[in-house]
DNA sequence: ACCTGAACACCGTTCAAGT
DNA sequence: ACCTGAACACCGTTCAAGT
């Protein structure tokens, strides 16, 4: 009682985020139960509900905290090349791809389910950078599609990419990102431009 | 006792696998319980286990069948233009998101978890549909990339529209079959293709 | 957005026992 | 690839009670 008990650590919220993806890298999402990480996070298994009114919240949280970097992932990505739009378009491909690769514990939440999240605000802006690339290349007139086609499209692609590759299938791996560039995303998507 | 005893109906495999579809199509994956039905079948907690190993195996099972359906309605795609490559791609495409759109219960047990269907010999007989058309294009000196990297960047395009979709984006839905071809597959299939 | 302990309903799985 | 009933461990969620 005296002094700076931790008995309140105040920070249990991002505790539990962190001790769940720690878990959901170890034992897969199906392997994943609220009591664990609150056994893992050291307080009982009703604590997590004072900071998430249940499960599907907390994963909700989690997958948010993706989609806002895989957002920044993408807006650096984008910017490596400010005034090439198809040179963006390609490194954002690239980077969605290498982002789902590099955490799959991640985005097998950020994945999974019902509506998860790109219906979150960032889930929205992470499209949108995908959208302003695309838009830039629509008002170069370089697009042969509608730009909500054109958008679509392109993530359709690398998710499939990016999904196919998390689910056990050897899509185009790590180390051959050139190669998913030059053989898959620069053929693919020059379909969708104008030359 | 006498005569004929429905007791051991003798079909309970069949009748799991289908009241699970059903009950999938009702309450998604996630609400879906062994449980649930074996009750739904009329037979304890237990009966199942007779059939099926565990819950995943049921789970296996069912998303083998739909590989089985999966590659019928790509092959038949695929017979649709027995002389043009090109088109059968683009049917194909079209085959595999209508299936998806249409069947998002069986889907989802389809692609759902770790490893659990394209390693079967259903799920590679559906992949070995498209493997041909893309032979056939290669032969044809038509294919721009190697065979293998072509499988995989068409098969990740319609999969990634199709799990997007499933997974409530609206990418390019039923109505929009024409759409989906014209905008969609034929630009993209279309730049890995040589004139 | 405080944490615990106890409780409840539900689920996956096993096992002895019954036809 | 027989089915039931009972049991166990585990899980999601709630709630009264404690700091």
């Amino acid at each position: 009682m005296a002094g700076g008990s931790t008995y309140h650590h105040g920070s249990l919220h991002q505790v539990l985020i962190d001790v769940s993806l720690d878990l959901i890298a170890e034992h897969g999402l199906e392997g994943f139960s609220l009591a664990t990480a609150a056994k893992a996070a050291g307080v009982s298994v009703a604590a997590p509900y004072r900071h998430f009114t249940n499960k599907a919240a907390l994963l909700g949280a989690i997958a948010r905290t993706g989609y806002a970097q895989l957002g920044e992932a993408l807006r650096e990505a984008a910017d490596r090349h400010p005034d090439d739009p198809v040179e963006a378009l390609l490194e954002l491909g690239s980077a969605y791809v290498g982002f789902v690769i590099d955490q799959p514990a991640l985005a097998s939440v950020m994945f999974s389910v019902r509506g998860r999240a790109p219906e979150s605000d960032a889930g929205l802006a992470a499209l949108g950078v995908l959208g302003d690339v695309l838009a830039r290349l629509e008002a170069a007139g370089r697009l042969a599609v509608p730009l909500d086609t054109a958008l679509r499209a392109t993530w359709s692609l690398v998710h499939g990419l990016a999904v196919l590759h998390t689910g056990g299938m050897r899509t185009i791996s790590e180390e051959d990102a050139p190669l998913l560039r030059k053989q898959v995303l620069r053929p693919l998507l020059d379909g969708m431009l104008r030359r």
